[in-house]
DNA sequence: GTACGAATCGGAACTAAGTCCGCTTACTCG
DNA sequence: CGAGTAAGCGGACTTAGTTCCGATTCGTAC
């Protein structure tokens, strides 16, 4: 039980001011030099020296390469997932659950398509980002849409095919070694959807 | 041009004699050690000196990690593909396509669950046994039964979402994260299957 | 049996991720 | 304002996968 405090104070209240520095500038240095020399050809050696930390710095505030590059995309996703809660249909709330999952569907797999699934690709598990990373947090948004529509299904594992099909191996082998349009990649993801969709109605 | 030899030569007929023996004296020494401590507790060098030989010998054979590893799981799928193509139904030919659907990743699955899964995931990228790996040649059977009763689909597609969902990462989490029988995930599978044939149906 | 070319071998060297720990410094409280 | 202290810092170290290349050995042809 502690005094609360008089004046709302932000949510990393608990960090220190010389650890929110070296973290923005960590944040920085990884930005500019991925999109400098792509993701593949930066070590975290190259961020912490062009950032000015050691190593243990880097460690400490992402744990690992993925909690570094999840971090770097957090800001787009924070966006993203604003519009999905708050956004015009059918994004956002308003429409049916068919349109919204399709618009869900292509939109994320358009933000793959632009630089995201090289970042996703350099860490050590690509496909961890769905379990991990930046999908996690749309397992619950599927989720909601999938047993509003189509209450008969296992709506988990349906979710689960669903984020798997936004593994950044898949979608670059797709696009680049079998050379699919990104609209066939998303077309495949709506027809999936819609599969469950019939196979889950009442 | 060349003279064709007098008695059929084994298709490995360009490995040396001593290449032989070393590529069976790793395989067993990486077959032995996996099995005493789990795979996540063995080296390429715990292998390598087990066998008795260098590091360059390992890399020449397998490639890396990734290559070994599905050179170990190589025998048990060599046998589950001679049931898919010439045992009985319905596994093999004979069946409806459903049918021999829901048998194959029930069977697939089974597999992943019997200490395949944890050696996959020591691979580099764990989602790339669906690329690289053993689930590769089943793409084509997918293909085949899922174009015979569902000729409308994105096939190709169609068989990326089956075969994802046989990711090691994947598994591992729905059956110990999440405390999931092996029949969730086995029914999760087929249901999927049956959302594409529905779907593709004519 | 011997000599030759090429495939193969072995292990040292390289790279990069992630850990450890003694030192430093920002914040707090008297 | 001046300790005290716990969070934070840095970079050497550890570990493991992968590559390289000079030495070796196999298979063959004479």
């Amino acid at each position: 039980m502690q005094e609360l405090p008089l004046t709302a104070l932000p949510a990393e209240q608990t960090e220190r001011a010389d650890a929110a520095s070296n973290r923005r500038r960590i944040l920085a240095a990884a930005t500019e030099l991925f999109a400098q020399r792509g993701a593949a050809c930066v070590s975290m050696q190259d961020v912490a020296k062009a950032a000015g930390v050691g190593m243990g710095t880097m460690y400490r505030r992402f744990g690992d390469r993925a909690g570094l590059t999840f971090a770097l995309l957090g800001e787009r996703h924070r966006v993203f997932q604003e519009r999905l809660l708050h956004g015009a249909p059918p994004l956002g709330p308003g429409a049916l659950a068919a349109e919204r999952l399709h618009a869900f569907g292509r939109a994320r797999i358009a933000l793959l398509d632009d630089g995201e699934a090289d970042m996703l690709l350099t860490t050590a598990d690509p496909g961890g980002s769905t379990l991990r990373g930046p999908d996690a947090a749309y397992r619950t948004h599927l989720a909601i849409l999938l047993r509003e529509a189509a209450p008969a299904l296992d709506v988990e594992y349906a979710v689960d095919t669903l984020v798997m099909a936004f593994d950044a191996r898949l979608h670059l082998h797709l696009r680049h070694e079998r050379g699919w349009t990104i609209a066939r990649v998303q077309d495949g993801w709506c027809a999936l959807a819609d599969a469950w969709l019939a196979a889950g109605a009442r």
